[in-house]
DNA sequence: TCTGGGGTCCTAGGACCC
DNA sequence: TCTGGGGTCCTAGGACCC
């Protein structure tokens, strides 16, 4: 039996998130701003028919935003999460097949489904009323139909939020005015090989040569094919797989030279990454270090990163900040005004598989301990109500957040008050 | 002055072993 | 002086995703 998959992509999510509490921004130009209030990353229809570009850097036009009335918000993941949670709640309960995808969306199995179109409509309402946020729904036999199916129904308003691909023939006339650039893992690099190749539309894509494909783009461009022509390639997974690997990593709000203060930011980061890695269950067994400068400096560059197998897989803060920043020393170079670091672990395992090490103890279980301790406070009273001295008090490397909206779901002193 | 962050997958190439 | 080939594991780096 074929199955059907739904794509559910939330419009505009982060805008979205932010005109749920502020009604009055409807139907006018708005736009969220990145970490650091660095990049604009997502943009309201009306913001989107001014010509804003996806990733445009902020300082660039923060005067162009200010002329055309654009409303202008710092990130607040916080309450993206929380409302990212309650639409995947809303699915979950009409669906017992979902795939969490990422913040903004999901697939469906609507294998089985007697009408899945009509499902999908209703569905989408549902959303709308339960939680405030609009969606996207694209219904086909593979995700990367859905996927093509879901950008049409947000883009086409005729279809009312909600087109489907049937991986026949029918689909042709559609898939031809789709720009093979649209699809899903076609990047820079393939979107180049196929203008070299002469293939334009996803119907090009669908027909090309497929020894062509192979030599070109390897099995990548073979499953992609596949998939456009209606057989299902990725799997669907309503057991996600456990997490493979963890970074923490942030810009600077100003750039730093010394050393004491990389090694502050750096321990930061890994105690975020190890509170991620207890959360989760995990421990991992590889830490790997970065630090650099600005990457749209044109002189006195310098970025360099290292790593280091760990003799036990542990998801202590304090062992972990310990060797992060005996690692920073080893790469830091003095003279240089640094912008970013980050930590990465790599090599996750299970907490419940503890493997015992000829040459070094266990993690103690008193030290464990003292983790579940501090993790409870700082959930409880709030990130960095108790930290290890490591990570700084004064932090002058923090990031700038100048536009915030409140936390109105996560905070309690923030929420929204009725007048 | 000011340009995000967190992930996965694939491939190439080196090291090592027999 | 002559100097193989195949397999596996690991790491780095590229490409892509949201």
């Amino acid at each position: 039996m074929n199955r059907v998959f739904a794509l559910v992509d939330c419009n505009n999510f982060f805008v979205s998130c932010e005109r749920v509490f502020r009604p009055d921004l409807e139907g006018k130009p708005v736009v969220v701003l990145s970490n650091n209030d660095g990049c604009i990353v997502a943009r309201s229809n009306e913001a989107k028919a001014l010509d804003i570009p996806m990733g445009a850097p902020y300082f660039k036009w923060k005067t162009y935003l200010e002329q055309h009335h654009v409303t202008v918000f710092s990130t607040n993941f916080m309450l993206y999460g929380d409302l990212s949670g309650r639409v995947m709640d809303v699915l979950q309960e009409h669906c017992s097949s979902v795939e969490i995808y990422s913040i903004d969306e999901a697939f469906l199995d609507l294998t089985g489904v007697p009408d899945p179109v009509a499902f999908a409509r209703e569905l989408r309402q549902t959303v709308r009323q339960w939680v405030g946020i609009p969606v996207s729904i694209g219904i086909a036999p593979t995700k990367t139909l859905a996927k093509v199916a879901n950008s049409v129904a947000k883009k086409q308003s005729q279809y009312g939020g909600v087109c489907q691909l049937t991986g026949t023939a029918s689909d042709d006339p559609l898939l031809q005015t789709f720009p093979v650039e649209g699809i899903w893992g076609v990047g820079r690099g393939h979107a180049t090989t196929f203008f070299w190749g002469g293939v334009e539309s996803a119907y090009d894509a669908k027909y090309v040569d497929a020894t062509w494909l192979k030599e070109k783009m390897h099995t990548t461009g073979l499953r992609l094919q596949e998939e456009l022509r209606g057989r299902s390639v990725h799997a669907f997974h309503a057991e996600p797989d456990p997490q493979k690997s963890v970074i923490a990593s942030r810009s600077f709000g100003q750039q730093v030279t010394a050393l004491s203060d990389l090694q502050e930011a750096v321990a930061t980061f890994t105690a975020r990454a190890a509170k991620k890695l207890r959360d989760a269950g995990r421990t991992t067994t590889y830490l790997w270090v970065y630090i650099c400068t600005s990457r749209f400096r044109s002189t006195d560059r310098y970025s360099n990163g290292i790593g280091t197998a760990l003799e036990v897989p542990t998801n202590d803060t304090l062992a972990l900040s310990a060797r992060a920043t005996q690692l920073v020393e080893t790469i830091y170079k003095p003279g240089y005004m640094y912008q970013k670091a980050g930590v990465h672990m790599l090599g996750l395992q299970d907490e419940a598989r503890e493997q015992l090490s000829f040459f070094m103890p266990p993690t103690t279980t008193k030290q464990k301990h003292l983790m579940a301790i501090m993790d409870r406070i700082n959930d409880k009273f709030g990130e960095r109500t108790i930290f290890p001295a490591s990570t700084g008090v004064a932090q002058t490397w923090k990031v700038k957040r100048e536009r915030g909206s409140p936390a109105y779901t996560t905070e309690w002193k923030e929420v929204a008050i009725v007048r």
